[in-house]
RNA sequence: GCCGCGGUGGCGGAAUUGGCAGACGCGCAGGUCUCAAAAACCUGUGGAGCUCACACUCCAUGAGGGUUCGAUUCCCUCCCACGGCACCA
């Protein structure tokens, strides 16, 4: 038995001593960025969730490093934003002071998981010298017009307070709290993030990465391909009034169109209501308001019966000179396509329902092959594959065919232009709270009375008044303040500070007045990988306040980035990963990365499960690694987070089967220390070719991070070599301590020490660390087999199996001759002909009879 | 509704290209050691049949069908969990 607790203090405290694991740079000949997703620090510290993730891909970077690369892995704390400060809000404590308690406490606690962080280069994204270039970073965005102001529906969650991005609502709910979140009409900044739409979409293929976030992420920008048709909308005289836009996917069947219906949203409303009697402005006024009266899920709700009103007036179709009855009505969405709709109720559930709440015909303009009949029932309705009738020009093509046929037509009549649509919106990029980074803009009345803007360019006709700090005075500072918590009003906490916000307009040295938002935690998290490696500059850097100064080493990011191997959680497909390409993109494209995607490799980890649900604060069921690491030590619970199965699936965490971990890191540790002892050396080739086979399988495992199988075939190893006489070869030894150290790095230090002291003496150098030993290499010679077995089949079923010499067993002929006369294979063929025999060389005989 | 992933012993899971299903571990049972217990170690462990025993036979990878000499693996239908999107036109 040896003690863990002794021999993680030993090293932890050695490695440190020596910066072990701090990575010199400046050295890129081959360098390896093994990056994971930095933690939120809030609560009770790091959880075992938490140590399963970063474990999986510690392994990974240990294993890179003694490849031979020279591996950087750093961790810092995602500590700015909601999540921390409604937990400092919980406990009373100011957001500021409890920043400092959690990085102390999370720091230690990821001292004592055996990753090999760098812990000369940790960042927190509360830093000043951290959140001036996420400042920055919001200035470059308006800068180049990708930033902007504008009153918006935006989800309101009126537990945090505050608004969201539409990627933080997850069926109608908030992601942090689960409230169900509402609709306000607010002022807010967004990130044209729909700018990137295409390229966000067009670069995924090309990305290594797993199947299913790649497939999350292409749903959620959610390209769709269609038409925009302009039609001109009348009044009861038939006179023509102006244009309006309609977006389909499904043109074939507008010969079969019937109404046209608005989004209560929809800006030409507005015009509307000029062209129209009063007594029909009013019920549309009156529809409009109760409509903003409704939640967006009780909006949703499915099988709520449709409402509407009617404008007064028609689309014409010129398809066929039909007139179509213009509607407003709440199922017709102002975010998706040009938020209206042309009806066709034929072929459409949605639309064939407010057609029989407002009398509307239906016309069917596609068949199926026994079904052309009268649409009169919702089951009716065909959605899907057909043939086109009573559609003119194109009776008779398919649906798809017809499609083409129809945008062709129209595109050349001049009545519609082909478009995509996208999912994707803007990213809603201000919070009305406190802990994050000030928005570092500034609004001037007077600049604004002027209708001066920022730039001459168009991207800021909108933005008259508004100029950003300059680059100069970043960082805005968070100032300290008592009165932190939000309120209910949509005011942001800085707004009641005038010290904070009284400032000079940068444009005309007049009052003006800082905004007092604070911006999206995503935004912090959404560059920290960039400024990770230039870090060792930061000396230089603090407290300055120069114009040019960038948050990263030019030199230093060329060489490092992008990111080698990203490790992450599935969860932030959508966040995090696509606000990091989106911010990516934009900075390549002004020219400071020579890169487009910065995680060309990620690497979704699972999640651990604790009595049949995701760890998590708000099951109760989450699991502090601590105890377990004094009980059982750290390398155990490493080697059992990974063993519980593949790191890409996660698996379910449970008390009972540590136990048995802890028993073969004792094991380990006999062998180990008997094997020195005796200094044995006649080595078993049983064990030697065992061995051969193991380096091989390990580092395949590794690669393809199957941990669970790689510590399965150790553990046969080591069951091999019990069977074998209970000890091994110094050298047999060292090898396999070399596969073990990523997964448990402290005991095979200590072995690794034990080893180099019997057998070199003399004292110990950081060289001489297993982590900086090379990775046993394989003999393939060895991996063959002198003999193999045959499995000998009778009609496929098994019957027998033999022990042959492995190059005879790759003879037909001599393999055929052996088994065919095998007692247990006799009975079989004996008045029976063979019809067939199958032979896979090396493998099997099947005699099929 | 659409898209995606999966279903293997009491449990977590393993199984190159279609070729010995259940590796490894947990749990359980029995044993060694002990006054006793714990720890440690050893043996057994999918089900059924047959046998004093060794052995042998049959059944079994969510259900049903198909392709094949041979299917956990490939194809079709269905059932059940999970994840993403969703009044998206």
């Amino acid at each position: 038995m040896f003690n863990h607790t002794d021999i993680e203090t030993k090293w932890k405290s050695r490695w440190n001593t020596i910066r072990q694991n701090s990575t010199d740079v400046k050295d890129t000949k081959k360098k390896f960025f093994n990056l994971m997703m930095f933690p939120y620090p809030s609560a009770e510290g790091l959880h075992v969730g938490n140590m399963y993730a970063f474990t999986g891909a510690d392994i990974f970077g240990r294993y890179k490093r003694m490849c031979g690369f020279n591996v950087f892995e750093p961790i810092g704390l995602d500590g700015f934003g909601i999540h921390s400060e409604n937990f400092a809000l919980k406990i009373g404590r100011h957001p500021m002071d409890h920043a400092l308690v959690t990085q102390k406490k999370f720091y230690a606690q990821l001292h004592k998981i055996g990753a090999m962080y760098d812990w000369d280069k940790t960042l927190e994204t509360y830093d000043p010298d951290y959140y001036r270039f996420t400042q920055w970073l919001f200035v470059e965005m308006f800068k180049h017009g990708l930033a902007y102001r504008k009153r918006a529906e935006v989800n309101f969650c009126p537990g945090c307070k505050t608004v969201l991005a539409d990627e933080q609502v997850i069926d109608g709910k908030c992601e942090r709290c689960g409230n169900n979140v509402t609709k306000r009409s607010l002022e807010q900044w967004f990130f044209r993030i729909t700018a990137y739409a295409e390229k966000l979409l067009e670069n995924i293929p090309a990305l290594h990465w797993s199947h299913i976030v790649k497939t999350a992420q292409t749903n959620w920008i959610g390209k769709k391909e269609g038409i925009n048709i302009t039609y001109k909308v009348v009044n009861r005289d038939h006179k023509y009034v102006f244009d309006l836009i309609c977006f389909t996917t499904r043109p074939d069947t507008n010969f079969g169109a019937t109404f046209v219906a608005l989004s209560p949203e929809h800006e030409i409303i507005s015009q509307i209501l000029t062209v129209i009697n009063q007594d029909q402005s009013k019920k549309i006024k009156q529809y409009i308001k109760s409509v903003s009266q409704i939640t967006s899920e009780e909006r949703a709700q499915e099988g709520r019966k449709k409402t509407g009103v009617f404008t007064g007036l028609y689309c014409q179709n010129d398809l066929n000179g039909k007139l179509m009855p213009v509607y407003i009505s709440d199922f017709v969405l102002m975010g998706f396509g040009s938020g209206a709709v042309v009806g066709v109720p034929g072929h459409d559930k949605r639309d064939f329902e407010f057609a029989r709440e407002f009398d509307i015909p239906v016309i069917r303009v596609v068949k199926t092959a026994n079904n052309d009949g009268c649409i009169t029932h919702i089951d009716d309705v065909q959605e899907d594959e057909g043939i086109m009738m009573n559609s003119g020009f194109l009776n008779g093509m398919d649906i798809h065919k017809a499609t083409a046929a129809m945008m062709d037509h129209m595109e050349k009549m001049g009545w519609g232009k082909r478009v995509s649509t996208y999912h994707l919106r803007d990213w809603l990029i201000s919070r009305q709270r406190y802990w994050g980074p000030p928005i570092p803009m500034i609004f001037c009345k007077y600049c604004f009375t002027k209708g001066i803007t920022y730039s001459e360019e168009s991207a800021f006709s909108d933005m008259a008044g508004w100029f950003p700090v300059p680059n100069g005075q970043l960082p805005v500072l968070l100032p300290r303040i008592e009165d932190y918590r939000p309120g209910d009003d949509s005011i942001a906490p800085l707004a009641k500070h005038t010290e904070f916000y009284e400032v000079k307009c940068p444009h005309c040295g007049g009052d003006a007045r800082r905004e007092t938002d604070v911006s999206d935690t995503f935004l912090d998290s959404s560059w920290y990988f960039l400024r990770y490696p230039s870090l060792g500059e930061r000396k230089k850097e603090k407290g300055k306040r120069e114009e040019n100064i960038l948050p990263w080493d030019q030199k230093i990011t060329k060489k490092w980035l992008p990111v080698d191997m990203y490790t992450g959680g599935a969860e932030h497909s959508v966040l995090h990963l696509m606000y990091s390409r989106f911010v990516t993109m934009a900075l390549h494209d002004w020219g400071y990365l020579d890169f487009e995607e910065p995680f060309p490799n990620f690497f979704a980890h699972g999640l651990v499960i604790k009595d049949g649900a995701k760890m998590s604060k708000s099951k109760g069921n989450v699991v502090n690694p601590d105890q377990y690491i004094d009980l059982y030590g750290s390398d155990a619970l490493r080697l059992y987070l990974m063993f519980m199965g593949p790191f890409s699936q996660g698996g379910d965490f449970r008390d009972s089967a540590m136990e048995g971990m802890k028993r073969w890191v004792n094991r380990v540790w006999n062998l180990s220390v008997q094997s020195i002892d005796k200094h044995s050396q006649t080595g078993n080739a049983i064990v030697e070719k065992a061995l051969q086979k193991l380096i091989k399988k390990v580092g395949d495992d590794i690669e393809a991070r199957h941990y669970n199988t790689a510590i399965a075939s150790m553990m046969e190893w080591t069951n091999l070599t019990a069977e074998n006489g209970g000890i091994v070869r110094i050298n047999q030894l060292s090898s396999f301590v070399k596969l073990l150290a990523p997964f448990a790095p402290f005991v095979t230090e200590e072995i690794c020490e034990k080893i180099h002291a019997s057998v070199v003496g003399g004292k110990w150098s950081v060289e001489d660390s297993i982590h900086r030993q090379k990775w046993p290499e394989y003999d393939e010679k060895a991996l063959m087999d002198e003999s193999v077995q045959i499995v000998v089949q009778v009609n496929g079923k098994l019957r027998d199996v033999i022990e042959m010499g492995s190059i005879a067993a790759k003879n037909r002929l001599l393999v055929e001759q052996e088994t065919k006369s095998l007692e247990k294979i006799k009975p079989y063929l004996s008045n029976t002909k063979v019809r067939k025999i199958i032979f896979v060389p090396g493998k099997l005989i099947n005699f099929v009879i």
